[in-house]
DNA sequence: GTCTATAAACAGATAGAC
DNA sequence: GTCTATCTGTTTATAGAC
């Protein structure tokens, strides 16, 4: 495989990435990603032989963007207050680099749940151990008692759907494109914040 | 218009709206709508001319089920906590019965955010409304200071999210359909609870 | 108002030259 | 490896009979 080769099979890639995360699968066209690769129709199929899998390919790539970086930061063993601040910087940050990705992820798995099983294999995540470090803490007086499924919920919800909703919010609150990213800036500590209130005991 | 016309008219628009929202603009198509209505695909466009103006009049269906409610209970004169419980109650319900309209919408106006204003004339919500509603509660002493952009997005946020991360969810968290409706069910109170701690003044 | 048949345009995929 | 030309199946939309 020569240099060349490389190059243009990774720009095929991008240019793919970049019209399915905008148009979704059934509304990207086979013709518009080769425009935006400066390429011919026929080398995608060169490439990749068919619409699905050159697909795959970028859904794979997505994938493995969206889901690692958070299960990793879920696991790790640090309190649940800083899991929190961690996720809510790291999610959002990659969101804002990455606006389109959220909704583009869940059209495409509701579309076909398949997708989520057949090309994400590290799924594996031991929630397990999300379980039980929110109820040793609970017990221990840190935080008070929730289940981890709505906590873990509560906090990617408020991290993501900004995102999904973009453009309803900015309508709806009358916010252009600088209000909105400042808007998003300030999730950063919002997010955590209103959480940490929430999971504080009285003293 | 005869009674039958009535009739055929209705039920495309029903299954129009069930494979719409189902498979999306782009994915639907006009065969398949007029299978699930019993009827010819011509009678499709004898009715509604093109797949663009029956995707029109079934996107404004959708839009007067999903905005109007919860903007009527924002606006409401309501104490904020109140608000807070009654949105959880009926946004979730409401997805509840429809399940997978929040992605569709989501999904469709950020396709095309002309769809948005060109189909939702009234989203003339008052925003402001909100804002001194909150500022005056926090000036009272009522609630903690939060900006009212923060605090609607993430009461929407968790209401919404679920439904559209709805297989990742189950997947992540091991929970089957049953136990699904029940995390639902249960958010209905998880919701209020977490967003009124985190309002609520230290005593 | 409802149907069958078909036109017209499109989109994914392949053949074959260079 | 990259291109042009083309095939094949699909999909929206219309014509025209009943």
């Amino acid at each position: 495989m020569t240099d060349s080769d490389k190059n243009t099979e990774k720009t095929i890639l991008l240019s793919a990435r970049k019209i399915f995360t905008i148009k979704g699968f059934d509304g990207a066209r086979m013709q518009e990603i080769a425009d935006d690769a400066g390429i011919n129709k026929a080398l995608l199929h060169y490439y990749y032989r068919t619409k699905d899998k050159l697909f795959e390919a970028v859904f794979k790539e997505v994938l493995n963007l969206i889901f690692p970086k958070i299960i990793s930061i879920l696991q790790s063993p640090i309190p649940v207050f800083e899991k929190i601040e961690k996720i809510s910087l790291t999610y959002i940050e990659m969101l804002k680099q990455n606006p389109d990705l959220a909704i583009f992820v869940f059209h495409e798995i509701s579309r076909n749940p398949r997708r989520l099983v057949e090309n994400f294999r590290n799924a594996g995540i031991d929630f397990e151990i999300i379980r039980s470090q929110i109820s040793l803490e609970a017990a221990r007086g840190i935080i008070v008692p929730i289940k981890a499924e709505h906590l873990i919920t509560n906090l990617i919800s408020m991290c993501v759907f900004p995102f999904i909703a973009k453009p309803v919010l900015k309508g709806m609150m009358g916010m252009d494109e600088e209000a909105f990213q400042q808007f998003i800036e300030e999730r950063k500590s919002v997010i955590p914040h209103t959480l940490i209130l929430s999971l504080t005991p009285d003293k």
